[in-house]
DNA sequence: CCCGTAGTACGCTCCCTGTCGTACTAACCG
DNA sequence: CGGTTAGTACGACAGGGAGCGTACTACGGG
């Protein structure tokens, strides 16, 4: 089985959470983790990009720390890490996806 | 008197903001000013670069809605735009204070 | 009026990021 | 084993953003 690396919690940094969040496409998965669709695999995202780029955007999300990946047979399956985001950046997560969606989630 | 665009409130992205807080060198400026030194020149700001570069970063804070500048005499006053930006993003910029000073401020 | 101070404008690098395409690997299914 | 599916690796490219230096402008003070 293929790993994938993570980082710690206390390694998680606000640079690159706020980066990861800075782009709208990284917002849309997030923002569907959170909207209670986590364990999707990425291809289920339906992102307005390719492949390669979509594995682009995972791959900064899951090194921010914002998401966790496993392996499942050929998929990955997607989570957001928010009780680790809510530990090391209380309420940032929260704020960001407010923000994103004013009009009820 | 010259003056400076801001965004109204309603025009403040959340794009904007958060690739603007994603610098480390603009959190610094926004900690400060949050830490009550409202109303300081940019000059008292002791920032790691020159002052063509702290130009280009307080502009981008400026133009993403996060602070208010206007000019008083041959300087310029900062203050951030705290009641705008708890209006449009609740949370988010006292998310990002936290963030940055876990260790009370 | 001249000078100093505070900031801007502009041009220039360099590097990082988003995007793509193509070729590849890993796992599952017949 | 062969094929399909999901994702990766890698190279290329364009754009933007941070950084700098130099030259400039606006304001206030002597």
């Amino acid at each position: 089985m293929r790993t994938l690396d993570h980082p710690d919690v206390q390694e998680i940094a606000l640079d690159q959470v706020l980066s990861a969040l800075a782009d709208p496409i990284r917002r849309t998965i997030v923002a569907q983790l959170a909207d209670g669709h986590d364990d999707q695999a990425c291809i289920a995202f339906e992102l307005p990009v390719t492949k390669s780029t979509s594995t682009h955007h995972f791959r900064v999300l899951r090194e921010a720390g914002v998401i966790s990946q496993r392996y499942r047979g050929t998929a990955i399956l997607n989570c957001l890490r928010e009780d680790d985001l809510a530990h090391r950046f209380p309420g940032l997560l929260d704020a960001v996806l407010a923000a994103e969606a004013p009009t009820g989630r």
